[in-house]
DNA sequence: AATAAAATACGATTATGTTCGTATAATAAG
DNA sequence: CTTATTATACGAACATAATCGTATTTTATT
């Protein structure tokens, strides 16, 4: 069963790397290393590796035009968050989004969220 | 930052041999082995290392009265669909339950689940 | 009782992910 | 120009996951 080349799963190390690029933007090693510096203790190489790996694996695009390369994610947020939910409902919840989607309002949400939820379900609603 | 027993994540070996064991029940070797060898080829001693394995966890308990012992997942569908979503939320939803949730009906949801998603939002909202 | 069948235990192997040290090249500073 | 700084590349080391072969033990069959 080969993946469709959007659908390739990041690992946790490069999960992490791809929300800084979808915060900070296009940076480089150097920037990325000191973003992630902040929370967690991190050596440079490990960082430059990790990038230089996700771009074999085309999880980010790179740009040489300078020395110092500056790493892009390839795919949005959005793609990469429908993929690894995609990949959630398949393994956990047996094919069916709307019990994951239960699951996840059983636990914690906020009456500001139900509110936006709500919002959200009749736009749908309307769509179909 | 040490977890908790109940969020031990499973990996992806585990998790089929959970969603099995939630499906058919408390089931010796033999039993997970040959169901989940309708859907996939793996060798029995496989099963039987990844059932060890996932004991030491304390992923699941076993009976050893009998000699061919039986084994269960120690936490219910449930919990560890709910330890599996809070995870991902922290790290690809930067800790925002509404924002997957979204993300998830955004994809496809069919009517009837978009109603049985609203009455659960209006339970909830009389709750709190 | 002897042999076959079926179970667990254990270790070796392979694959993948993560980390980082060292070598080398390019640029900046003196 | 020489030296220091700052990049990338590359490979080694380690950790975890996954797979399976072999040894040993227990039970069933004849």
């Amino acid at each position: 069963m080969l993946r469709d080349k959007s659908d390739i799963k990041p690992t946790e190390a490069e999960l992490t790397l791809l929300n800084i690029l979808w915060r900070i933007g296009p940076a480089t090693v150097r920037q990325v290393h000191d973003t992630v510096s902040q929370t967690q203790k991190s050596g440079y190489t490990t960082v430059l590796k990790i990038l230089q790996i996700m771009h074999e694996k085309t999880l980010v695009i790179r740009d040489e035009s300078n020395r110092a390369h500056v790493y892009a994610p390839s795919n949005s947020e959005m793609v990469t968050q429908s993929s690894l939910l995609k990949d959630l409902v398949l393994k956990a919840f047996g094919g069916s989004t709307s019990k994951l989607v239960m699951r996840a309002l059983d636990n914690s949400t906020s009456k500001e969220e139900i509110e936006d939820i709500r919002q959200l379900l009749n736009e749908l609603e309307q769509q179909s």
